[in-house]
DNA sequence: GAGTGTGACTGAAGCGCTTCAGAACGTCCA
DNA sequence: TGGACGTTCTGAAGCGCTTCAGTCACACTC
């Protein structure tokens, strides 16, 4: 245990002879020293094994972290499992790191979003959050303690800065464009609608009372096209898996629907695999449209028709978001990004 | 900007009427008060607006900040599009953050590491690096901190954790098994030696100079079963692109190689993309092998014949570890995690 | 009634750093 | 020669919290 105890600024600070507020200003403001009394400074630190200005105590004076927490509504698992998730907290890293600052990740548990306490634990002047329930609690305790929000995916919040896609738009097109083929028997996969685990065909009464907005809205665009009857089949997160579960729920159903709808292209390989397990041709038996574009949408087998969003530039405004916020800078109005139908092979006009 | 001033233990204590020790213990240590005061000072406390001990502060005062570290070779993005890292990851958050600590990442950048200055800013009590090249000066920084380091997949160093795998043996195993069907004429498709973003055919002195100890290890297996002079293509990263450019250069010598080494299951499946493209059969008229099984692996088409690890194991032991070295424990022991072969269907005997 | 606990609360000393208003000392120009 | 100015460095006041050695009052025991 007990390991020697290590330098500070004082130790360094006697050491050369000179005041504590000399070796500060050698590692914060050269320009307040001589360059020789400066590189002195700097070469006994070194030989006494100062690392330099301990961040914790920096912060405390300075008032700030240099860090922006990324609140996620999910655990980490199904974060870095789930392309849509990982490419939009890359753009956010890259963002942020450029900047010289460090992401701090709170992630969630099974009731959707971060405890409270991990909140008021966590180091960060500034938090992103991402995919979490409406309302989630995580989302006061940010502002309980008073820090900047920028929110994606979310629906509005007095003073918080946003980015946002048009996901109801997109799912909309996606419907329509299936509708335009001649299809009017559908079926519609989608994750969550809340953090309860719920699986299986979902009653109107959960569709309406949804607190992810996501799934929310993409499942209004899809609804608005293919009528309010459509059977919406709901699985506890956006995976393959769990989208060939889905797909195999509806694909029994009678008469059998000649199109799914996927709320994400993850669920959309899920489907596209049952479909091959049961005997069924894609697109010649039935359609299948995804959501998000993610890269491997263009290597399924057969390529994925898909609701195309920007999700690194998602992530990297959201990081611009946090940053200008930090300055001081206003939420201003919310970033709005485009979505647009990308054709492929797993489409086409029913039999 | 100027917002009002954020309420402290102080204002709390002040406002209740009693020290502001009493009031820090009422958030720490609930038995060093009766019940009602605690009571009454949590309700002021909220009624003011002060959202519990600011995290900074208190790290200073306890000399702990509640953070692991994360470093990254590589950046995020990488990281996070390559499950092999996700997952990883992904055991190592959910272990930390089972026992109330965050995660704070450091994303490396192309010169393979976090640069020293972020590591010096950052805030944790420990770190744990993720497949740097040796000797990266993210190491040294940590050291320099003295903070508690634990790695993955790296070489030994003094006085820090470990969890290592059985790379090289793995690697054997896999060039064994393709050798014992009979195949004599073989390809390597390995990710980066050096960090400089080389791709093409590696002469031998790159080999014997890699500075990534996954690479090189797992390289060694290979050759050591195939012979010093197997052709060796190596790519800047572990991605499906960059496996399917590897593997038509491999594919397009003559003669033509009967049977594809990859140091990893994503270049594996971009090498069954490209000899799908070239009209070649898997495995009828070349054998390909992954390394990692990660979950795709059992979906790719063929599905691929590949080295298992343990991934999230591995996570969740650089997790542990870490918070043993931060209750002051040793490092101990490496911890070693097996490896297996799994045959799939992606491996036969050459025609 | 003196002695012994015990539970509840407080005072004050830090934790390691930043920052700002000077002090000290030259230099330079009029 | 003296004042104005620059440069370089310092003293001291925080930043918001934890913690430890007490103090105090009040039972309780013999």
């Amino acid at each position: 245990m007990d390991r020697p105890r290590k330098p500070t600024l004082d130790t360094v600070a006697s050491a050369v002879g000179v005041s504590r507020a000399t070796v500060s200003n050698a590692y914060n403001r050269p320009d307040q020293l001589s360059a020789a009394l400066r590189e002195r400074i700097l070469e006994t630190a070194a030989s006494i094994g100062y690392a330099g200005p301990d961040p914790v105590a920096r912060s405390l004076a300075t008032r700030h972290s240099a860090a922006v927490g990324f609140m996620l509504g999910q655990q980490l698992s199904a974060a870095f499992s789930d392309p849509a998730v990982s490419i939009v907290l890359d753009g956010l890293a890259s963002t942020v790191d450029g900047h010289d600052h460090c992401l701090v990740l709170m992630p969630g548990n099974e009731t959707g979003g971060p405890r409270p306490s991990t909140v008021a634990r966590a180091a960060a002047d500034v938090v992103v959050a991402y995919s979490l329930p409406d309302n989630a609690p995580a989302l006061d305790a940010v502002r309980a303690r008073g820090l900047p929000l920028v929110v994606i995916d979310q629906p509005v919040l007095p003073d918080t800065a946003r980015v946002e896609v048009d996901d109801e738009g997109g799912a909309r097109m996606a419907a329509a464009h299936l509708r335009s083929l001649g299809h009017v028997r559908f079926g519609v996969i989608t994750f969550g609608l809340n953090p309860d685990g719920y699986s299986g065909i979902a009653p109107p009464a959960r569709v309406s009372s949804a607190v992810f907005r996501v799934s929310r809205d993409r499942l209004a665009g899809f609804l608005a096209v293919t009528g309010p009857d459509t059977p919406v089949f709901e699985v506890p997160g956006s995976r393959r898996d769990l989208g060939r579960t889905a797909a195999r729920g509806l694909l029994r159903l009678s008469p059998r629907p000649t199109a799914l709808l996927c709320a994400s292209d993850e669920l959309a390989f899920g489907a596209l695999q049952a479909a091959g397990e049961l005997g069924l041709d894609v697109p010649g038996d039935v359609s299948v449209v995804g959501f998000d574009d993610v890269p491997f949408a263009q290597h399924s087998n057969p390529p994925l028709t898909t609701v195309r969003q920007l999700l690194t530039e998602k992530g990297r405004r959201a990081g611009e978001l946090a940053l200008r916020l930090l300055d001081g800078g206003r939420p201003g109005e919310p970033s709005r990004l485009p979505v647009t139908l990308v054709e492929r092979d797993s489409t086409a006009p029913p039999e």
